[in-house]
RNA sequence: GCCGUCUUAGCUCAGUUGGCAGAGCGCGUGACUUGUAAUCUCGAGGUCCCCGGUUCGAUUCCGGGAGACGGCUCCA
């Protein structure tokens, strides 16, 4: 009977302990268990080991598969696992926390471990050219950065020896794509570590695609009965005592400035910042539902470690909005958000969105009235389910301040992206009073809640790159046509189409270099352009375009009108093909 | 922040057992004037990440620092 693939992978990080014993006497043992991809084994080892190590680790791991052991369980009490593992700290550690008669060891090939299983029968369902070590990394023992820091060897492992190569080719594939890499090559955006780590410049190019995508933005919320603020980067420390952020999200603010003897902050957060608008005058149960957005550059402290491309920064702008609303009104708004969202993910080509809902933490860590989270929570389950969205529920897992749900998108090679947030907040309006007058004259509370759909643009870009590998839809390519002239003799003619099709808003760039005709387009081709017009003596005499898509395709002798008329149509249906 | 690896021209990367620093691409120049993925010529371009130390001499060795990259949740 084949065995799962993930208790071949917690299988196989036992055979990696045995080979890591083996060539390495002396070693503590941390947690080996199975991942999404794999598994790894935590190890405290007599000494520094280096990826160059891994090949000897790997081969001895094949011999132990070779031999075919069984694994074997075994159930003890808790004092014999004790003196099992007298030299082993960690494991000890791991004993103490467990229940008597809930002890259990698998032996393989005479390396014992205390593990809860299952296990394969034996190690050759393990298959040897099904597995790869990966990589040598530092990883806290139970994640605590207080506590010793462990050597965590990673490997991938599959069922097959096809899997794992479909998996190999993935990462080839995700490392193309790989958007730091792409921002280079397509000239997009930088980051300077001489101006500050984690803060993105972008170029004109990536201003290009910025542009056409807050345009829509902008013109979607206006369709969507949102209105757009503008706030300050910076406020005062009362904003920031009175959000309660400064006892909550110190560590992730810098540190204050002093302006007339006043400590600003800068914003990590717009939220107090629509409360201001917000309490800048009264409202009655008529004006509600509000819906405010804005395009809200904020500056979060981020560890050092963690800066990641674009995709984790220190200096975003979130695509954000905060719903003020009556709470017989939070269900149609949170339908409406999350259709909203769908319909943002949808244009711009995601096609497998899941929805991820989390709870009311345990304890007494969260603020607001249980009936107001009973609500709330329901109102996100009746939006998921309205959509027919998947969904998982993460129970606990929501912030102490209101439940939310989360949006992850599939991108084109398979992996998951967080975009969407859509959070309540039981605490700011609290926090700031926020009142309206009700249709029976009493003061009431309003409901809040945060949203963002693409999350923040900068990281917004960076998974749309990813997605795309730079081919971005027309509407959205910084350059959407490169016009090039077969000869010298043709340059007039290519300026003019390009200026006939630039006084129509088109993206166009003429290419009149002395260069090569076959070095432009490949040039073009590279820079992911998706019309490439090609002019000689036959357009010319035509009034005509040869099309050369970034595909490859070809159309020849089409008409400068048609090819006009047909690239402002794919750009205003944001179609997703040339 | 912590562990590991890395940092050489605008980019991608060679190289120096410690002795005046290299290629391709890109950029500039001159020539050539081309029908669907790279025309040829010549040239400019460097604090070999930064600060110390060892040495006659350090880009190279040692120490410290910065930054980039892979990790630090997935529970025996």
């Amino acid at each position: 009977m084949a065995s799962n693939v993930e208790t071949i992978r917690h299988s196989a990080s036992h055979v990696l302990a045995e080979a890591v014993l083996k060539l390495y006497p002396g070693t503590k043992f941390g947690i080996g268990p199975a991942i999404e991809d794999g598994f790894y084994y935590d190890f405290q080892l007599p000494a520094p080991i280096q990826p160059e190590d891994l090949p000897a680790i790997e081969k001895e791991m094949r011999r132990i598969i070779a031999s075919g052991a069984e694994f074997v369980r075994k159930e003890v009490s808790k004092e014999e696992a004790r003196k099992l593992f007298a030299d082993q700290p960690f494991k000890l550690e791991l004993i103490e926390a467990l229940e008597e008669g809930s002890i259990s060891l698998y032996e393989q090939d005479g390396f014992v471990d205390l593990c809860r299983g299952p296990h394969v029968a034996t190690t050759r369902e393990i298959r040897p050219d099904a597995f790869k070590l990966r990589a040598v990394a530092g990883a806290y023992w139970r994640g605590d950065e207080k506590r010793p820091m462990l050597t965590r060897i990673y490997a991938y492992a599959f069922g097959s020896k096809a899997d794992l190569e479909a998996h190999l080719k993935m990462l080839e594939e995700a490392e193309k794509r790989d958007c730091r890499k792409l921002g280079k090559e397509l000239d997009l955006f930088s980051t300077h570590e001489e101006a500050g780590p984690g803060l993105v410049y972008w170029h004109p190019k990536g201003g290009r695609f910025r542009v056409a995508l807050e345009n829509w933005w902008r013109d979607e919320h206006y369709k969507n009965g949102y209105e757009v603020l503008f706030t300050p980067h910076i406020g005062k420390s009362w904003l920031w005592e009175t959000s309660g952020h400064l006892s909550f999200y110190k560590e992730g603010m810098y540190s204050p400035m002093e302006i007339d003897e006043d400590d600003y902050y800068i914003k990590p957060m717009n939220c107090p910042f629509h409360i201001m608008v917000y309490k800048s005058t009264g409202h009655s149960y008529r004006d509600l539902p509000l819906r405010w957005a804005e395009l809200g550059t904020v500056y979060r402290y981020e560890r050092s470690g963690t800066l990641h491309g674009l995709m984790r920064v220190r200096g975003f702008t979130q695509d954000d909005a905060h719903i003020i609303c009556t709470p017989e009104q939070i269900e149609d708004e949170i339908a409406e958000v999350l259709r909203f969202s769908l319909y943002m993910h949808r244009t711009l080509g995601f096609k497998e969105i899941k929805a991820y809902l989390a709870t009311k933490p345990k304890g007494d860590g969260s603020v607001g009235d249980p009936a107001h989270w009973a609500t709330a929570l329901e109102s996100l389950k009746k939006a998921v389910e309205k959509e027919g969205l998947a969904y998982e529920i993460d129970e606990g897992g929501g912030a102490f301040y209101g439940p939310k749900i989360d949006l992850k998108v599939k991108d084109a090679i398979g992996r998951e992206w967080q975009l969407t947030t859509i959070q309540f907040d039981f605490n700011l309006p609290e926090r700031f009073q926020m009142e309206y007058v009700d249709s029976d004259g009493q003061k009431k509370r309003p409901y809040m809640v945060h949203r963002a759909l693409l999350g923040s643009i900068e990281r917004f870009f960076g998974v749309y790159l990813e997605h795309t590998a730079g081919a971005f839809p027309v509407w959205l390519c910084p350059e959407q046509v490169a016009v090039i002239p077969v000869g010298e003799a043709f340059m007039d003619y290519a300026k003019k189409v390009a200026a006939e099709l630039k006084s129509v808003g088109v993206r166009t760039k003429a290419m009149l270099s002395d260069e090569r005709m076959n070095a432009k387009i490949r040039d073009a081709q590279n820079q992911k352009i998706p019309y490439m017009l090609v002019v000689g003596q036959k357009e010319m005499d035509e009034g005509a375009v040869s099309i050369r898509y970034r595909d490859g395709r070809q159309e020849n002798g089409v008409s400068l009108a048609d090819f006009k008329a047909k690239i402002l149509e794919k750009i205003a249906a944001k179609s997703l093909e040339a």
